[in-house]
DNA sequence: TTATTGCCGATTGTCGCCAATCGTCAATCA
DNA sequence: TGATTGACGATTGGCGACAATCGGCAATAA
C-alpha cells in the first residue's frame, strides 16, 4: 500500500508523560530546589492515580532530580558546590569524547553544516545580547556536538547531566555570560572539530568545561559560606523548624 | 547513651531488593541476553505482586539491562558491536577522569594503600592463572580507582556501564585474558597514579580501555557476521517464528 | 519538672483488580 | 483461493485500598 500521509502517532504511557511534565517543571524552576512534594498532591494536581505518579517520580529520582526518603517523602534535589564540581568534571569528560568523535567523523555528509548552524545561532544570540537567549544557544551548541557523535549512551548520559546543570544554574542565580567571552571560548572548539583535529577539539572542549565549572563552583561555594554564616547568627534565637506544607 | 553494639539495620523496600536480585541474575547470566520475561512470571517466582515487580523491572530498564515494548513484554537487552563500542568509549572517558582525579589526590591518607591492594590482588590472580578470577580482579582494580575518585555521579555512572559490560562479556563468550598481558597493561597505570602524574595516568587509562574495547568489538563484529551468514542460508527453508515461552 | 512512652496524623510500600493494547488465528467474503 | 476482518488469549497500563513506617505531640510517671 502506498504510504498515505497519515501520521504515525506515538503511544506514550501516561506515566512517561507525567515524568516529562514534572521534569519540565523542575528544570524550569516552577518547583523550586529543596521543595518537598508528596505523591498524593501530584496525583491530585495531574488527575492520575498515586501508583502512576509514583512511577514517574521514581524515574526522575533515577535521573537525579529527586530524592526519596523511605516512608517520609520526596524532595527536589538541591545542589551543593560539590555537586557542581561533579557535574562539570563529568560533563567535561563526556564532551571531550564527543568532540573527538565528531571531529574524527566530520566528513560525514551534513555534519559540518549542522555544527556550523548551531554555532551561527550562538553568535547571533550573543550579538543580540539577551542573556537568556545566549545561555540557550550555548546549551544548543553543546547539544549539537553531542548529537553529532552518534552515540546513544553518551547522548543519554549527557541529557541527564544537562538537566541537573540547568537546575543548578536556575537555583544559584548564576553569573551572567559575557557575550564576547562566550564566542571567544567556543570559536576554537568549533574550528578544531571542523578541521577534523580530534585531539585538539577534545582538549579545548575539556578545558572549556573545566574552567566554566570551576568558575561556577567557586561562586556557589562563596554563596554557601555566606548562608552558613547567616544561619549561625540566627541559630540561637530561632529554633529550626522543618519547612512542611509550603505549596498553595 | 553509649553506642551499644546493636547493628544499624537497613530498611530496603522489597522493590529495591527485587531489582537487586534480578540485576544479579541478569549480570551473572542466569537469565540469558535476549530472553523474554513477563511480570506475572517473575512475580510468581519471587512471591511478590505484579506492581512491585513492575517497579523493579522499570528500574532495570532505566539502567539499560531490560527493554520494554509497550503491551507486549520485557526483554533482556542483548548487545551488538555498536553497543560494545559505545560502552568502551564511554568507559574510557570516565576512567580517564577517575585516574586523573585519583592521581591528583593520591596524597590523601590511605588512598595509595587501597590502590596498591587492589593491584596486588590482580597480580596474584594472574599468577594463579584462573581466568574467572583474573577477570574479577581486573574489574576490582578498575572499581578501586573509581571509588578513590570520591565522585558520586562518576561512581554511579560507572556502575551502570560495568553492569552492561559484564552482560556483554558473558553473552559473547569473550576472549580469555592473557595473564602476563593483563599485568603489563595495568602496571603503568597504577604506577602513574601512585606517582601523582594525573596527565599520564589519565592518558594510559584511556588508552587501555580503548584498545581493549576495540579488541572486543572486533571480535563481536566477526561473530555477528558469521551469525548473519548462517541465518541467510536457513532463512528460505525455515520461516522465522518468535521465540515465546522458553523458560521452564 | 523532665524524661519516657504511647498515640496519631501523614506518607510511602504493597497488593489485587479491571481496562487497554498487542500478536495470532480462524472465520468470512470477493 | 486469497485477502480482509473479527475474535481470542496474553501481557502490560492504570487504579483504589490497605499495611508499614515515620515524625512529632501529648499523656504519664519518677
Amino acid at each position: 500500500m502506498a504510504p498515505l500521509s497519515i501520521p504515525r502517532l506515538v503511544k506514550t504511557p501516561i506515566e512517561t508523560q507525567a515524568a516529562t511534565a514534572l521534569r519540565a517543571s523542575i528544570v524550569a524552576g516552577d518547583i523550586p530546589a529543596g521543595q518537598r512534594i508528596t505523591e498524593i498532591e501530584i496525583a491530585g494536581q495531574m488527575g492520575l492515580s498515586r501508583a502512576t505518579v509514583r512511577a514517574a517520580l521514581h524515574q526522575l529520582a533515577r535521573e537525579g532530580l529527586l530524592t526519596l526518603v523511605p516512608y517520609t517523602g520526596w524532595t527536589v534535589m538541591s545542589l551543593s558546590a560539590q555537586d557542581a564540581w561533579e557535574l562539570y568534571t563529568l560533563r567535561s569528560a563526556i564532551e571531550r569524547l564527543a568532540a573527538q568523535l565528531v571531529a574524527a567523523a566530520i566528513g560525514d555528509p551534513g555534519k559540518a553544516d549542522r555544527l556550523r548552524e548551531a554555532y551561527e545561532r550562538l553568535v547571533s544570540a550573543c550579538k543580540r545580547g539577551h542573556a537568556g537567549r545566549i545561555a540557550e544557544a550555548d546549551f544548543g551548541l553543546h547539544q549539537a556536538i553531542i548529537a553529532l557523535a552518534d552515540h546513544r549512551r553518551l547522548t543519554e548520559q549527557y541529557a541527564l547531566l544537562e538537566q541537573q546543570i540547568r537546575v543548578y544554574i536556575r537555583s544559584s542565580d548564576a553569573l551572567l555570560p559575557n557575550p564576547n567571552m562566550v564566542i571567544a571560548q567556543h570559536k576554537p572548539i568549533v574550528a578544531a572539530i571542523l578541521a577534523g583535529d580530534a585531539e585538539e577539539a577534545g582538549a579545548l572542549s575539556e578545558q572549556h568545561n573545566l574552567t566554566e565549572g570551576r568558575r561556577l563552583a567557586d561562586h556557589l561555594r562563596a554563596v554557601e559560606r555566606r548562608a552558613a554564616d547567616a544561619q549561625q547568627g540566627a541559630a540561637l534565637s530561632q529554633p529550626s523548624r522543618q519547612n512542611r506544607r509550603a505549596r498553595a
